[in-house]
DNA sequence: TTCAGTGCAAAGGATTTGCAACACC
DNA sequence: GGTGTTGCAAATCCTTTGCACTGAA
């Protein structure tokens, strides 16, 4: 979910790396730019076909999109999250948003966003103790939320 | 890497929780497990079956292999490790092995093994915080080691 | 006008599944 | 002897690619 002018902005940088790389900002790419810089929460690529056709906005392609998130990532509107569910890969808005990590309910599915600079710090330390430059992490925490406790454990996709 | 009556404990453990589900620990089914205990390192499906192949100890087939893995997980002789490399899931022995995340160089892939207890107890803090009862997590630190800190960024596979 | 972008269909690659023959308990 | 197991091949599922046509700069 982003501001008007914050998808302006987006579109603007997005538009520069395209021509960085001598590519061009088409209808289409510009539509499946706003739908994921639009969507809430974190989305696949087919998830993100369906919004882009329920708005009728485009008639985007299966195809054309996985040839553009590529491009989103690379241009920092999104970002790939959601590492540990099963199925297939998952996005979620990066640009002008700040870093967090997720913690995911196993039973119900629903995940929240936290934040923590003592993890950060911290995984910044390891890194050192091992001589690596930090560049990125993965972290996702697994577990139950309140509503789940009682209930089995059952991982969900 | 396992020593001979670690990899006895293991198979015992599979045994019985092959028979908790009427499960039989078939010939094919203890030389797969034995290979994958005795593997030094992160191992995808494909790699083990060519362990088992080299060997000459047995002719098990890959979707043999597919369908044990699941049950050397659940017995907890091995888990899933090294999430972020793209390809194929990656597993590393888990019997007997103390907790442990991972860092990796995204020059020439190396893997480092560490163990925060720090980084454990912020992570109860955080489910807790957000009343998530903890059961797992997905960790990895992503960078350049010592010896690729000058080579440009190449993530490697 | 000239590359790049798009739709479509076909290819890929990892993993799974159906089924008949086979092997444990 | 009756189940569960295995090999094999075919089927899936997500993702990528080749190609002829369309579109943006």
């Amino acid at each position: 979910m982003n501001s008007e002018e914050s998808i302006s902005r987006a579109l603007e940088r997005f538009k520069s790396v395209l021509h960085e790389r001598s590519l061009k900002m088409s209808t289409v790419r510009e539509s499946i730019a706003r739908a994921a810089l639009n969507y809430d929460g974190h989305f696949s690529v087919e998830e993100l076909l369906r919004v882009l056709r329920s708005k009728g906005v485009s008639e985007a392609h299966l195809a054309t999109v996985y040839r553009a998130v590529p491009l989103l990532v690379e241009a920092g509107l999104i970002q790939p999250a959601l590492l540990s569910k099963g199925d297939h890969q998952r996005y979620e808005v990066a640009f002008e948003r700040e870093h967090h990590d997720h913690i995911v309910c196993t039973s119900c599915g629903r995940v929240v966003e936290f934040v923590s600079e003592a993890l950060e710090a911290l995984q910044r330390e390891i890194a050192d103790r091992y001589e690596f430059s930090l560049d990125d992490h993965v972290h996702e925490l697994l577990g139950r939320c309140s509503d789940c406790r009682d209930k089995p454990a059952a991982r969900h996709s």
